[in-house]
DNA sequence: CATTTAAAAAATGTCGACAATTGTTGCGAA
DNA sequence: TTCGCAACAATTGTCGACATTTTTTAAATG
């Protein structure tokens, strides 16, 4: 009976925000896995916590994608299939490559040099470990300094709050959590060169393909697993 | 001092759904205005509730980007200003013409069909109203089917659960209420023989330069309003 | 008169208890 | 045995009260 790890956190004030992260964090690793049911009774149990915040905390993670709420019923864990997964791919390519589009107008200056950094990090990495992968955090870095820099709030919501959760959470569990190929390393050279150069459409092809690159290895490895 | 009619309903069992709804379309209406706060207090003495349900629907309006909800403070009502509605149609852009790439392949022939019939119904409304305007339930009708056709839940859910309530609220409440143009017809037609052609490309651009051109003129009457 | 500060008021956050609904168990009838 | 049904258990929904934080008010100070 392993216990979420309320660690010390606690930045954010108030008990529903606390265990939001908690719960958060758990679905995204397995801890609570694919399609189990979050019981108010028990959580709360758990957490230490009365149902309210709890329920608060459905809430939170209803809108993060990461949960389904049905009334009378409680709210279950989001199952990935493939098909969803799928899917979950098809509408970040729609979304982050208009991101690229804007960010080649928008980002400032100080953004694509944060973007250079982040790239160098990656670079580094993979010179110091045989080429073999990259981390997921700095991939994460990477594409968040991305959407961040198109300064479309609509946008960077549909991605980062309600896109992003689901990504990791599949990446972590099906061992995707490294992209693979050092190819990917070049292809954010390229994203980052067409943003430099202020040249939308490039920025968004170079970022489409990158990302369906990533859907097709999806779809491969899983195809192949079945 | 108007009170929000909460009408009949009650298909939705739970008193907080009941209330989602009824917040949801005051919001849109204009009769909870832009930027304004939503008491919890106050709120939930004019429904007659307590304030739990109240709380979990102001969760739900969050998670149709109506609101915005800050710890401690309470929730406001979002405001539409220029930069916003440019940044929802941009996003739109991305989404549905995504979604629409996707119907081409995946709708079945009764979903166009249903294209049809809503494309049938415009042509004789405008033609019974000396081609004035085709009524906003009828467009959203086009949309619907369109996003549904598109058979992944990821994106209808971006859509329409959390994009077109704002677009609703938007044109409910700056006279786009009814689109204009005849040609908004002629595009209609031109989206549906691209599904029907199974022409993903085809449908992918035709739904683009619809939304493009919606986004461009919501521009160019909102500058000419400055 | 403007600014600061402390008390008061109001609002949001949290809790425990009760209500209503859903799910389960076990008995009895076909 | 299988099916239906009633009693029971467990879960979710709702409420009112209390705690904590924020906002307002108003006095006091410079």
């Amino acid at each position: 009976m392993s216990m979420y790890s309320t660690t010390l956190a606690s930045h954010g004030s108030t008990i529903s925000s606390e265990i939001t992260e908690t719960l958060r964090d758990a679905i995204i690793t397995g801890e609570i896995t694919q399609g189990s049911k979050l019981s108010e009774t028990k959580l709360a149990r758990d957490l230490d916590v009365s149902r309210g915040p709890l329920r608060e905390a459905i809430r939170n993670l209803e809108g993060m994608n990461l949960i389904e709420h049905v009334a009378q019923q409680g709210a279950r864990v989001v199952t990935l299939n493939m098909q969803t997964i799928l899917e979950i791919y098809d509408t970040r390519e729609a979304l982050e490559s208009k991101a690229a589009s804007l960010a080649a107008t928008n980002m400032t200056s100080g953004e694509i040099d944060e973007l250079h950094r982040v790239i160098d990090a990656q670079s580094k990495f993979m010179h110091d470990n045989s080429n073999a992968f990259i981390p997921a955090e700095s991939d994460y870095a990477f594409h968040n300094t991305l959407i961040r820099g198109a300064k479309n709030n609509v946008i960077e919501s549909a991605l980062l709050r309600r896109l992003y959760h689901l990504i990791k959470m599949f990446r972590y569990q099906h061992d995707f959590a490294n992209t693979s190929t050092s190819n990917s390393l070049l292809e954010h050279r390229q994203i980052v060169y067409a943003i430099e150069q202020r040249d939308p459409e490039l920025a968004e092809v170079t970022v489409r393909r990158h990302i369906v690159r990533a859907r097709n290895r999806i779809e491969r490895r899983l195809k192949a697993a079945q």
